[in-house]
RNA sequence: GGGAGCAUAGCUCAGUUGGUUCAGAGCAUCUCGUUUACACCGAGAGGGUCCGCGGUUCGAGCCCGUGUGCUCCCA
């Protein structure tokens, strides 16, 4: 059979796909063997893959893969998340495209043209998972709005309340004026951002024209100042505690109380006090019992507390309410500032902080339990930096708002009458049985939704209906889960509360292990984003490098929990990794019909065979730890390496016979078992090219994307080192010939002086192919007019055609004389030490005392060696 | 303002409890080379005051203190 010249991974990628599909590989029931459970951190059902996405996936499937290999029964849940904020946005967007406003429709019209929309795009990124190779056991696929799920969700939000851990209250809340609804603080994004710092006087109700001036960023909220508040020390302002302001342009008289919440030497050292729009402001309001006005809509603009500025959105107001108060003779200064302002992590709007009711979890008790899992490694964080960052957060927990103004999602539960009372309960009817007394009233129904980690906090156990048939076989058998693969910045947002969750309904950690990747940046460091337009096409990649490469490229340069710089460059060498296996395979196949089962196998085969065994054996075993903790991207380099260098570079010039001539049977068919023991190896990382290779190799039982691992062969530690002392003395070899300027086509004649000929013998017809010498003798004496190079005790010399430099030779030799007696004189000085001898433990002094020995011997090489030339 | 983390070769990173010939890898760079697997290649080489300063120790890239620079999270 003739391959082509080079790998194409299109096509092979399509084929090998569905045949895995085809033979239900990733589908996993329940049964004997341990389970080794994943569940998929959802993406935005309207979402499209991205880098992040590339990386995540990568390394679950990874992880699953290797499960597969090593006989377990891998479950890796697939599905998506309705994330009711973002959804609903992209539904509004196309809506308003339509020419349709969301404002004209009921929320049943709008809700079928969002489950229009989510059927049309919802499936998109599942489908973009297969391009990547991702074992997902499609059977499973979940949607957060399923409606099983949907139930569960309510069901947990009505027994939290029951249980009263769920409250309405008004609050501070983080309101985005675009979406028109409250955010989580998790939700907000804060930026610097250049602002102007307005100083502003305020007229005193006193005698006189005396005035009072305050600092503010936000010169637009003064219309809901409801005080002014100076420190009680603040000699330039404690005549003045008591009195009375009049707010600029509207004349609202205020008090001017005292605080020492004011930090003396910010601004001019008096703040304007606005309970309505400040977090703080509203806390000294509920100190002082100070008024709250609210001065805009629910979209940022203006109410008719400011009636000059009616229905102007309120960042405008900030321009031009400079030139108003200017006017009016209020205005003192404006200076340049950098302040922190939070923006939606959604629409990108400014936040408002805002008065309003809503729905709110308290997080006190379900923090506790899900605190200690994690700091006991009960629950496994990698890296364990995370620890830290989790244990602040928790200690310091908030109540979480759960309510969101909008309809994309669950709807809250709760039902209320008119005099405003409410009853919890998971429909109308269910209301009129539990609370009697509502019975013949009108009622109607909280309008908003649940924020959408109230859904997804839930993920590991519903996804395996552990809540809507608790006790069933599923959730019994594969929770709970083994492995979470997600990103550091929703450790809060979803780590948190599914240990929360899984600790409240289950009794039990929801995951054993968390594995937290970086965030992908560009080569320049900066975060990916659609703004930037910094995000590769993901899909225009893997057309163009093939999806094996793309996830070499991903996970080689990904380190564990560090960020990783993406640069194509890397996609590229996975492109050429890809090359190189294939013309390893071409190398193989070109072997096979010129195979010979005459005689025994030759001696230099049968090393480089017991060789590679070793060191087969030798990197599956640190592969095997690595990947025990976590270690990916160095686990994949190992086996990079031991296949780029090892088996290619070395092994296969080993074994290779002259030209035309034959293999010997023994030796082909043991070279076919190691390569596909590498593609075994390499397949959870690369599963297109290994599987195909290994088809190509030979007529095979088994897929290997189901072949389980071998036991690992004992490893010959004496074999592996006559390997190293090889690979040394040819490197050493063709650097002196390269150095001398010996051609490669000419060869040499080499002559080994060493204590040890046997060593050299069995490996010397590897030594004669590979640094080009016709012929190898041993000696006991120096060889005159030859290359002299010293390795270790041993001398070779090196016979050529060609005159030789003796000038640079000596200069090389001298060279390495002073370094090694400069070594000598530390190890010396270090074995005088007397401290040292005393102190340091016996094994160490032995081998400084072998150090010595070692260096002493090879000055009497080179000086030997000198003496020759 | 509070907290966490990072600083090792041009770049991206390893470096396990302080102790092997005097700090490793990949990529990049340089030199040589198209001999039938592979130029998406082969052979070889060069390159580091382990951020500065101080300390502990017989011995520090590793431990302690301190300074500087950067990143992230929270207010």
């Amino acid at each position: 059979m003739e391959l082509s010249k080079n790998f194409i991974p299109g096509a092979v990628e399509t084929k090998w796909y569905q045949h895995w599909i085809d033979q239900g590989y990733f589908h996993s029931v329940p049964n004997d063997k341990p389970a080794y459970t994943v569940v998929i951190p959802p993406p935005n059902v309207t979402g499209v893959l991205h880098m992040g996405h590339c990386l995540n996936n990568t390394i679950q499937d990874i992880l699953v893969r290797r499960a597969r290999m090593q006989g377990m029964n891998p479950c890796w849940v697939p599905g998506t998340d309705h994330a009711s904020i973002a959804t609903e946005a992209k539904v509004v967007a196309m809506l308003r495209e339509r020419g349709i406003a969301k404002s004209s429709l009921s929320r049943e019209e709008f809700l079928s043209y969002a489950w229009e929309w989510k059927e049309k795009y919802g499936g998109i990124i599942l489908q973009q998972l297969r391009k990547m190779g991702c074992s997902l056991d499609w059977e499973r696929t979940s949607f957060t709005m399923d409606p099983d799920y949907y139930e569960t969700v309510i069901k947990v939000f009505i027994d939290l309340y029951k249980k009263g851990k769920i409250y309405r209250g008004k609050r501070m809340i983080n309101w985005d004026v675009k979406a028109k609804t409250a955010l989580s603080d998790e939700e907000v994004i804060h930026k610097e951002v250049n602002g102007k710092m307005y100083h502003i006087k305020y007229k005193l109700d006193l005698p006189g024209d005396e005035y009072i001036t305050i600092a503010t960023v936000r010169p637009e909220t003064i219309f809901g100042d409801t005080a002014i508040c100076v420190h009680p020390k603040d000699p330039r302002y404690t005549h003045l505690v008591g009195k009375h302001a009049f707010v600029p342009m509207i004349n609202r008289r205020i008090p001017i109380i005292a605080d020492d919440y004011i930090e003396i030497e910010f601004g001019t050292g008096a703040l304007k006090v606005t309970p309505a729009h400040d977090i703080n402001d509203f806390q000294l309001g509920q100190k002082h019992g100070l008024e709250v006005i609210d001065t805009m809509n629910d979209d940022g603009t203006m109410n008719d507390a400011a009636p000059m500025y009616l229905g102007k959105d309120r960042i405008e107001v900030r321009k031009i309410i400079a030139a108003d108060l200017e006017a009016a003779g209020n205005l003192v200064k404006i200076e340049d500032y950098v302040n922190q302002v939070g923006f939606s992590e959604r629409t990108d709007a400014i936040v408002e902080p805002r008065l309003s009711l809503q729905w709110w979890v308290d997080m006190k008790q379900l923090a506790a339990p899900a605190l200690e899992k994690v700091m006991s490694d009960e629950i496994h964080f990698h890296p364990a930096k995370f620890k830290n960052v989790y244990r602040h957060w928790m200690e310091n927990i908030k109540d979480w708002c759960i309510s969101r103004q909008l309809w994309w999602g669950h709807r809250i539960p709760a039902w209320y009458d008119k005099e405003g009372n409410v009853y919890v309960e998971a429909s109308l009817e269910k209301v009129y049985t539990t609370y009697p007394e509502t019975v013949g009233k009108e009622l109607y129904q909280d309008a908003d939704c649940l924020d959408t980690w109230f859904s997804s906090w839930l993920w590991p156990i519903e996804v395996f209906k552990g809540m809507s048939n608790p006790n069933n076989a599923e959730i019994n058998y594969y929770y709970p889960t083994s492995t979470l693969v997600t990103a550091p910045e929703i450790i809060f947002f979803w780590v948190a509360r599914m240990i929360m969750a899984g600790e409240e309904y289950m009794g039990k950690i929801p995951f054993k292990d968390v594995y937290f990747t970086g965030i992908v940046r560009d080569k320049q460091g900066r975060k990916m984003s659609k703004s930037l337009g910094n995000s590769p096409d993901l899909l225009g990649l893997i057309d163009q490098y093939g999806a094996d490469a793309v996830r070499f490229g991903i996970m080689i340069a990904s380190p564990a929990g560090n960020d990783l710089l993406f640069d194509e460059s890397t996609l590229e060498q996975g492109r050429n990794f890809n090359s190189k296996l294939w013309n390893a395979t071409k190398l193989l196949k070109m072997w096979e019909p010129r195979q010979s089962k005459e005689g025994v196998v030759p001696e230099d085969a049968a090393f480089a065979m017991d060789w590679f065994q070793a060191k087969l054996s030798a990197t599956q075993l640190e592969v095997d730890e690595m990947l025990k903790t976590f270690r990916l991207s160095e686990a994949l380099k190992t086996i990079y390496g031991l296949i780029w260098d090892d088996y290619c570079s070395w092994y296969l010039e080993w074994i290779k016979p002259g030209f035309e001539q034959p293999i010997h049977a023994t030796v082909f068919e043991k070279s076919i078992e190691f390569y596909d023991a590498l593609l075994q190896l390499l397949h959870p990382f690369m599963p297109f090219i290994t599987e195909e290779i290994h088809h190509t190799l030979k007529t095979q039982t088994e897929d290997l994307c189901v072949k389980e691992l071998a036991p690992i062969s004992k490893v010959d530690e004496s074999v592996l080192h006559a390997g190293v002392l090889l690979k040394n003395v040819i490197s050493t070899l063709r650097d002196a010939r390269n150095k001398n300027q010996i051609k490669p086509k000419d060869t040499i004649e080499l002559h080994i002086q060493s204590d040890n000929n046997t060593a050299y013998q069995r490996i010397q017809n590897i030594l004669a192919k590979q640094i080009n010498a016709k012929s190898i003798a041993f000696t006991n004496t120096a060889i005159g007019s030859s290359i002299v190079v010293a390795l270790e005790k041993d001398k070779f010399y090196l016979v050529a055609d060609q005159a030789i430099d003796t000038a640079s030779l000596k200069e090389n030799l001298l060279k390495d004389l002073a370094h090694q007696k400069g070594f000598l004189e530390s190890v010396e000085k270090k074995l005088a030490n007397e401290k040292f001898v005393q102190n340091a433990k016996p094994e160490v002094i032995a081998i400084e005392q072998k150090k010595k020995a070692d260096a002493l011997a090879r000055i009497q090489t080179i000086e030997e060696s000198l003496a020759q030339l």
